[in-house]
DNA sequence: CGGCCGGCATGACAAATGTCAGCGGGCGGT
DNA sequence: ACCGCCCGCTGACATTTGTCATGCCGGCCG
């Protein structure tokens, strides 16, 4: 028999990072060598232990599961990435898939089949959850320019046009007129529903 | 020995309910009886097994722990709940101990302490985790009144005033007034910041 | 080269929103 | 009985928005 697959865990809450490596463990050809909570810690450990798999929460405090995809794949080209998530948003695929990731998978999974995904990710082969890759697909893509998505983003948390004006170093017509095409593209009725709207979409 | 502690397990996310059943499992004085993924689940399945302590997860489809554990209370008096919280918020704790909740804890916690915790429990104490309970309490008590809380909840998902005033039966310059209170109570900017505000202290 | 598109801006106008003052009614304390 | 507080409403006003037309510049593609 082959050497074990050697695996690297994170995800912030200790209870599920712990409850996974126990029942990982369980499966005689995966090994965890490493956890972490953060997304800097969940970098630091996987050049400490250069893992075969990372198995990355998207929603970790420090970075999220997608941007420690992306330094990974720079740093340690052989290690595969598994993205988990609780509520998959369909962008986040999107930008994880760009990131080279090869797996991504919602938490409302068995652990056995969690098991087995390891498997398929660490043979090289891809695997996105099928109900997630069609809300990807129905979701489409973004019809957003860069500078709309950009104006939306600092539009998120309510401030009034004069301070996302200057927070984006535009004028603050300019910025009204982002908001507004913004509005229109995404069919909602104001600022503060395309912002919903963008974010459950995942183009935020 | 004593008989052991009968376990009902209630989160949506399968991987970490399992996870979980098999880790409190370990403990030979803790017996998982029965598993829910969804609000009325945990309700149906604790109506068949009876329980000695249910764990449920904050927020499940269907219903929310606070709310399968009101049904609960009055349904199995005997049955000690337990809620277990990814993101807590301070309001949700105040809302759980109400509805008779003996313990709330977050999902960053070794599984041996939940263990402990769920003895805790059983034993008829109360558990609340020590940070969520400093946040809620230096959360303080909602300064808002019934309707202004009513108004700026309505307003939550960027309703325009027209629609609040419809949805809330309320004249529009009414609603403007209680927004604007609640606004300025909340030291927020606008409605939506005063929205963000209210939901991270619970108060909506 | 000549469109075309996106970025960036202005100006103007309509609509929505935030703010303030004030009025009346009900309800619970002192 | 009186006071204070919350509810609910109105009206008026300043400010912030959303929307539209229009213009200039720079890059990219046919």
């Amino acid at each position: 028999m082959s050497d074990p697959v050697r695996l690297l865990l994170a995800d912030d809450e200790h209870l599920i990072r712990g409850a996974l490596a126990a029942l990982l463990s369980l499966e005689d050809d995966l090994l965890v060598v490493a956890e972490a909570a953060t997304g800097p810690e969940a970098l630091a450990m996987a050049r400490a232990h250069a893992p075969d798999v990372a198995v990355l929460d998207l929603q970790m405090p420090g970075a999220d599961g997608v941007r420690v995809a992306t330094s990974l794949r720079a740093e340690l080209p052989g290690c595969q990435v598994l993205i988990i998530t609780g509520h998959g948003r369909p962008g986040h695929l999107k930008r994880a898939l760009a990131a080279g990731v090869r797996g991504f998978v919602p938490k409302t999974l068995s652990a056995r089949r969690l098991a087995e995904i390891i498997r398929t990710v660490h043979a090289g082969n891809r695997y996105v959850d099928p109900e997630l890759a069609a809300d990807a697909i129905s979701a489409g893509d973004s019809p957003l320019t860069a500078r709309e998505a950009e104006v939306l983003e600092l539009a998120a948390d309510g401030a009034p046009v004069a301070e996302i004006a200057e927070r984006a170093a535009l004028s603050p017509g300019t910025v009204r007129n982002y908001l507004s095409s913004a509005v229109t593209k995404l069919g909602a009725e104001n600022r503060h529903t395309a912002v919903r709207l963008a974010r459950e979409r995942g183009w935020v």
